[in-house]
DNA sequence: GAATTAGATCATAAAAGTTTGATTTTAATC
DNA sequence: GATTAAAATCAAACTTTTATGATCTAATTC
C-alpha cells in the first residue's frame, strides 16, 4: 500500500520519510515501459533480451535505485542466493580464515553466507543442516567426509550442489575441496623418523571427536610401524590448547620407558605448549625432544625454536571452493570435482 | 504443481523420488481441517487459538513434517528470522569467538546469521550493509560506533535494532555491547608505568585503519604524558603479525636515545613476536624492556616470559548480544542498552 | 427471546519476485 | 506480398507465508 504510487511521488516519499519505501518491480517496470517478465530477463539474464529493452530497463532500474529483493526472488525461484556453511567451530583459526576467504569470494558474485557451528556433534550437525535446507541455498559447504546417516540423507535430498571441504581421503556426496589427512600425518611421521627418532607419539584431542585428526593419528602410527626398528604411542590430550600440550609433555615423561624422542601434534597450539613446556623442564629441543606441529598458525615461525610443523592451504580452500561453487552454479551440468590443495612441511627448528 | 496433490500421493512421493517435495503450510491446513490462517496462528502464537484446533493443527504439522518455509514467512513479514553480522575480519580470534558464541545463541531462538566482512573499508562496510539489509534482518550487528556518513543513514534508515560491538566509546546509534578501548590503553599504560618504566612506546598495525586500536593508543599517550616524568611515543608496526612485532623491536633499539623500557602492543601476535626477537637480541624482559599485550590469546599464557596483557571479555559480548537481541526481538519496546563487559589486566612474566 | 459482545475462524489480499504459455513483432524465405 | 520461423514481449499463474477485515459461533446481557 505505502509503495503503490511509487513512481507518482518517489520524491516525495524521499523527502517526507525518514524510513521511505523502496523501489520495486514494477516501479521499474512502468518507469521503462515494460512488462515485469521484461525486467527480470533484463536483469537477471540481460542476452535474452533486445538491446533497447535491456537498456531502458537498466537505466530505469538505476534511476530508482533498484536492486531486486533477494527474500521475493528466492520464493521463486528454485533457489537463494545463499550458501550455506557448516562447521565445527570457529575457533580453529583455519576454519576462520578458509570461511573468511570463501565468504569473500562468493560475495563478489552476490552470494551470501550462512555460517553453523556444531562442535563435532552428530545430532547439532544434522540440525543445523536441516535449518539450512529451509533457506533452499544455492549451495552447502560442509566439513569433512565423515557424515552421520541423517546428514547424509539430508545432503543426498538437498536440491543443490554439496561440498565437503578439508577432506579428501574418503567418498565424496558430490565436490570436495581440501587435502589428505592422511598424508599430513605420513608426513609428520616421515619428518621425524628422517631425523633418526625411533621412539614416537602423535598427541591428537581427546576421545577422536574429529574425525581429521584421527585420520592424521591414524596415518602417523601405520607409517611408523613399517618402519625398522621404530614404534609409536598415540596420547590423547585434554584439549587442544597450549596447556594441554604442556601437560602432555609431562605426562610423557613419566611413561615407561622414558620419553619419546620424537612427538607429533595435531595442532600448533598443543605444539607450542610442549615446546615451552619442555624449555622449562630442560628437555632440549630438537636433540632430545623432535616436535612437530600441525597446521602453521602465526605464532609458529617465532616459538623458540621455531617450530617445524604442516601447512595445509588453508587460504587455497577458500578460494577454490568459492571458485568452483560459482562456475556449478554458473553450469549446473558441470561435473563434480576433488581439488586436493595439498599440504607442505615448513621445517624449521623444533624437528 | 509437483506438490498439488501432496496429501494424496505423500506416500507415493516418498518411495518414488529421491527429492520429494516438502509439506506446505496449506496440506498441514487441509489435514487439520482448519483455514491457512489457523495454521500459522496455531503455530505461531498459539495461545491465540483454541485449544482444540492448535491440537489438530500441531498433530498435522507434526505427521507431514512440516516447517514452516523461513522464506516465504520472511516475504510477508516485517522481517525475516536473520541476524547481520558485519565485521572487519575474521583473522582476529576475538571476532571469531565471540561471532561464534554470538551465533549459536541466536541459533537457539532460530535465527540463522549472516556474516559479512569489509577489511575496514568503508565502502566495503557500506556495500555489504546495503545487501544484507535486502533480507530484512531482524537486527544488525556491526563492530565499533565509527561509522562513515553512508553506513550511519543505512543504519538510522534500517528497519530494526542495531547493535554495536567491541566498543562502548562513543554515541551508539542504538545499543552497544562491549568495552572502553580507551580503558584499555590507560590500563595498559598504567600497568607499565607503576613498574617504573618511564620510556614508553605504542605499537599498533599500521595507518590507524582500525579505530579501536586508535582509541587505545590515544589513551596509552594520553596517561603517559600526565605522568611524572616519562614520555611515550607511538610506532606504527608494518602488520598485525608476530612478524611485525619482532621487527618493531629492532626499529625500537635504532632510534635516539636507544630503545625504551616499556612497550605496549595492540596485539598479542606482534607481542610474542617482540619477546621472541627480544630472547634473540638478549634484552630481557621485563629487566630491561616491559612487554605489554592486547587480547590474551591462548598463547599468551605460555611464552617465555608469559606475556602480560589485557583480556577483553569476549566471549561475554557474543553472550549478551544474543540475549539482548533476542529480548530485544520479543518485546520492540525495550529501551536501547550499552553493555560494558569489561576489560582485565593479566598480570604475568613480562610487566 | 432478542441484542450485544467476545472469541475463534475464515477468505483474501498483500509481500516481490520468477516462470510459462500465449501473443506480438521482426526477419527470412519463397 | 504472403508465409513461416525466430525473437521479443506480455499477461497471468505461481511461490509460501503473514496480516487483516469480514464472518461465524457461542456466551452474556437486558
Amino acid at each position: 500500500m505505502k509503495s503503490k504510487k511509487f513512481l507518482e511521488n518517489v520524491f516525495y516519499d524521499r523527502l517526507m520519510s525518514d524510513t521511505f519505501a523502496a523501489a520495486r518491480m514494477a516501479d521499474v517496470a512502468k518507469l521503462a515501459g515494460v512488462s515485469l517478465a521484461s525486467v527480470s530477463r533484463a536483469l537477471r539474464a540481460p542476452d535474452s533480451v533486445s538491446p533497447g529493452t535491456r537498456d531502458r530497463v537498466q537505466r530505469a532500474a538505476a534511476r530508482l535505485g533498484y536492486t531486486p529483493s533477494p527474500i521475493a526472488g528466492s520464493l521463486s525461484a528454485t533457489c537463494a542466493p545463499l550458501v550455506g556453511v557448516v562447521m565445527p567451530s570457529m575457533a580453529n583459526a583455519f576454519f576462520a580464515r578458509s570461511f573468511q576467504v570463501l565468504s569473500e569470494g562468493l560475495e563478489r558474485a552476490g552470494l551470501r553466507t550462512m555460517p553453523g557451528f556444531h562442535e563435532y556433534d552428530d545430532t547439532r550437525e544434522a540440525r543445523i543442516l536441516e535449518a539450512m535446507l529451509h533457506w533452499k541455498p544455492a549451495a552447502m559447504v560442509v566439513t569433512g567426509l565423515n557424515h552421520s546417516r541423517r546428514v547424509l540423507a539430508l545432503l543426498a535430498g538437498a536440491n543443490c550442489p554439496v561440498f565437503e571441504m578439508w577432506d579428501i581421503d574418503g567418498h565424496p556426496v558430490d565436490s570436495a575441496v581440501g587435502f589428505s589427512n592422511a598424508e599430513a600425518g605420513r608426513l609428520a611421521a616421515q619428518t621425524l623418523l628422517r631425523r633418526g627418532c625411533r621412539d614416537l607419539v602423535y598427541v591428537t584431542p581427546p576421545n577422536a571427536v574429529d574425525p581429521r585428526a584421527a585420520a592424521r593419528a591414524g596415518a602417523f602410527l601405520q607409517t611408523v610401524s613399517v618402519a625398522d626398528d621404530a614404534r609409536a604411542r598415540h596420547l590423547r590430550a585434554v584439549d587442544r590448547t597450549a596447556g594441554a600440550g604442556a601437560d602432555a609433555i609431562r605426562r610423557l615423561i613419566d611413561l615407561d620407558g622414558g620419553p619419546p624422542d620424537g612427538i607429533a601434534f595435531s595442532g600448533d597450539a598443543l605444539a607450542m605448549g610442549a615446546l615451552f613446556e619442555a624449555q622449562r623442564l630442560e628437555l632440549s629441543v630438537p636433540e632430545r625432544i623432535a616436535v612437530v606441529g600441525y597446521g602453521d598458525l602465526e605464532f609458529a615461525g617465532y616459538t623458540v625454536p621455531a617450530l617445524t610443523t604442516l601447512r595445509p592451504a588453508h587460504d587455497r580452500i577458500g578460494q577454490e571452493l568459492a571458485a568452483h561453487i560459482i562456475a556449478r552454479l554458473a553450469d549446473p551440468g558441470r561435473s563434480a570435482v576433488r581439488v586436493d590443495v595439498g599440504i607442505d612441511v615448513v621445517v624449521r627448528e623444533s624437528a
